[in-house]
DNA sequence: TTTTATCTGTACGCTAGCGTACAGACAGAC
DNA sequence: GTCTGTCTGTACGCTAGCGTACAGATAAAA
């Protein structure tokens, strides 16, 4: 579990020409994730973009009544901030430590003299920002037609392909939230798929046993989302990944 | 109804600097663009940008099973084709004229030599994503949420605000496929703002009676996303509107 | 070991929205 | 005027998911 951290880690920095990676790297603060921290709030200004090595964070979008859905999540696949680089400087959305580990940040004006040198990184930058878009575009059709069953097997999927290994710290209660869903949904589609062997559990803790059979009992949103971010994202190509 | 067409009312062409809109002027062909036009189709390559006059444009999302769901939505405050600039060139879903009317259009290549001076264009087009951004988000969390009622006044708002006047000509079996729920359940929903004297349609015409009250009983998704929009995009503001 | 907090399981009535079916209303074509 | 297709209204049983309540299980703390 406990590999040391190298940027590298992080597919997009390891996509990047070593002479670009050369001029970030003196900026690159290696910083510790841990489950629940707030990276930034709903309007905040940002002032950092976070590169995770191991961690996840979501895209949260947490309602006046204090309800809450998941947006989109992001793992050592992407990028944390690109509000920075759109040019809006915020966001409606909170970002959220969902699954706890390490990441690099750069100050955000740092960030910008790279992007603002319209080379590699403005290029590989919007490419993920597209990935971002479909991932958003597909929760929402997901959020209006496929059952919390079909839904949590995406989330598993999409949370999973941004570990290692087959297991993720996870309460019920904490999927609920993401989902925007009642615990209880949780439990009961979990109970489902630990009736079928897909899963196991127990007080926070996840093991993918089938994962195949997860893959098809998930709506089409998991592979939709997955294809194209390989397409947008090669880096993130299974053959590819260290 | 028939105002002649010219570039500035799209107000993101409206925005841009005189010599950017001098350069792009000669490469700007106006096109009809009547109800139901698919402007491309999911994994289509994009041919070109299109700016919207007076027309509005869903963006859509349909699934393996026919169903379908609208992503956002754009009008003459936008553009429809960011991924030819994001570096997708094609995005999983379908664009689909929603309401007739006119639009602006610049071959990809010539947009993206423009865009690619990273001048003025580039920046505004970065803005416009990421408004773009924030109405996926929304209609995510929406979905997940707030009850046909409540999501019927935030799409009346969001299509009117791209609209002049207070009509449009839209049957409820289109809304429907919009929100992605039963004709049905459009109808009840029209029916109860109807009786509330909010708004009158017949045989898919739709006039808007009482504005305000139509965003007292809209959830906070349609100011959420207004207010973003305005903050990201000032030439969008209500009193820079022409 | 006992206590306490957290996590998970289950139950039950309720409601929004679905699937389906059909009927009336209106506009345009013939 | 009649016909035909489109649009809208209504009804009815069904299901997924909600709100609420509570009980058992397990880990950590005392």
């Amino acid at each position: 579990m406990s590999v040391t951290p190298s940027p590298q880690q992080n597919h997009l920095l390891a996509t990047l020409p070593r002479e670009v990676v050369e001029r970030l790297l003196p900026h690159l603060e290696l910083v510790d994730m841990p489950l629940g921290m707030v990276l930034y709030e709903s309007g905040d200004t940002l002032r950092h973009v976070y590169f995770p090595t191991d961690s996840i964070v979501s895209l949260l979008y947490v309602m006046e009544s204090g309800a809450s859905a998941e947006i989109s999540v992001v793992g050592n696949d992407g990028v944390i901030g690109v509000a920075l680089f759109m040019g809006g400087e915020s966001t409606t959305s909170r970002a959220i430590v969902q699954s706890a580990g390490s990441a690099y940040r750069v100050l955000g004006k740092r960030f910008k003299e790279e992007f603002n040198r319209h080379g590699e990184m403005l290029h590989l930058m919007l490419r993920y920002s597209q990935a971002l878009i479909t991932q958003m575009a597909q929760t929402a059709v997901c959020n209006r037609h496929h059952s919390i069953d079909q839904q949590l097997c995406r989330w598993l999927l999409l949370s999973l392909d941004r570990l290692s290994g087959s297991q993720l710290a996870m309460t019920q209660e904490l999927i609920a939230n993401m989902l925007g869903v009642r615990r209880e949904g949780v439990t009961e589609a979990a109970g489902k798929l630990h009736r079928l062997g897909v899963i196991d559990y127990s007080r926070g803790l996840i093991t993918v046993r089938d994962r195949e059979r997860l893959e098809s009992l998930s709506c089409e949103c998991y592979a939709v989302v997955k294809s194209e971010t390989d397409r947008l994202l090669p880096c993130n190509a299974p053959h590819l990944t260290h």
